[in-house]
DNA sequence: TTCTAATCAGCAGTAAACAC
DNA sequence: GTGTTTACTGCTGATTAGAA
């Protein structure tokens, strides 16, 4: 008997409601992965490379085991799972909730699974593009859906000084001279 | 078949429970809230995603009315424990999440606010750095506290010129104590 | 009104399972 | 073995809404 998520702590719990899911219904088997997570964890991997004496960034982790491994394995998505979410992807990288819930809903993923395929899509492609950079190869080479993701984020990153507000020249007296 | 799991939504962010802990000594003043929240995230639309143009900005969410309504109200911070908050702060605006956890524990927090209020309080204080900026004022008009932490976070964005602001040694409290 | 607790979504980084 | 996918963590910025 599995007698899924017996009350557990909880949890809480933010990004993806998933509890009330109407749809998605396998109906049977599929033993559905108790929500009990305890992450306390926190700590990543340091970082700050330079600098023998970094102030304080984050000590080594604790057990970096997820919950994963304790529950069951990954979950590959099938090829119409991944047909619909390319499709998706190509017509827009950064969907809403409302828009990714609907595509949850259409090929029975869950919303979170959705929300992190869309994120990791976009890591991808980023990654690519500063392959194809790196090798100088030319950007006709890069798929047509990767280049108006990267125009997109340049535009966005460009305006106002949003992202870098303490690197601008003349705010600070330190920035760039 | 797809058959993956349902509900599930292994959530996630919420990081940390309302502390499993059940002996954290019951203050008097602050009940520390369970925090059980199913945030339902709601679906509405209000998009138009213009597909892949116009990356402008979000569609406003729907309600966004989260557990806060249904299950309480906000609790606010009590003079102690903004005290040992702030005392914390001054001594290192990002602690890894065994001092936060440590610091949850005397103040009878969870460590999900004392969490969110680090993170708030970063915020504020960038935000305070940011009009300061635009009104021209001095930066030794901003607080030690915030210049610390601009420094630091200028530190680690631009990695080379760092250096000016708290060239002065021994400026960081944080990671030498 | 401002201040602040809390949420959401995105990103970088990382880890582990899977594919080659 | 390496490389790719799925998943998770903490953080930021923006935003919402409750308190003062």
């Amino acid at each position: 008997m599995v007698t899924q998520l017996e009350a557990s702590s909880l949890s809480a719990m933010a990004g993806t409601p998933g509890a009330p899911t109407p749809s998605a219904s396998p109906g049977s088997s599929v033993t559905p992965v108790k929500t009990e997570q305890l992450t306390d964890d926190g700590s990543m991997t340091s970082l700050t490379p330079t600098n023998g004496q970094t102030p304080s960034r984050r000590p080594p982790r604790k057990s970096t085991l997820t919950q994963q491994q304790k529950n069951q394995k990954r979950q590959r998505a099938t090829q119409d799972q991944l047909a619909t979410l390319e499709l998706e992807f190509s017509k827009n990288p950064t969907p809403t909730a409302d828009v990714r819930d609907r595509i949850a809903d259409e090929i029975n993923m869950t919303q979170r699974s959705v929300q992190i395929w869309f994120q990791n899509r976009r890591a991808k492609i980023k990654l690519m593009a500063k392959k194809h950079l790196e090798n100088g190869e030319d950007l006709d080479s890069i798929p047509e859906s990767m280049r108006q993701y990267l125009a997109m984020q340049a535009m966005e990153s460009g305006k106002g000084l949003g992202g870098s507000l303490l690197g601008r020249a003349g705010l600070f007296p330190y920035g760039g001279g």
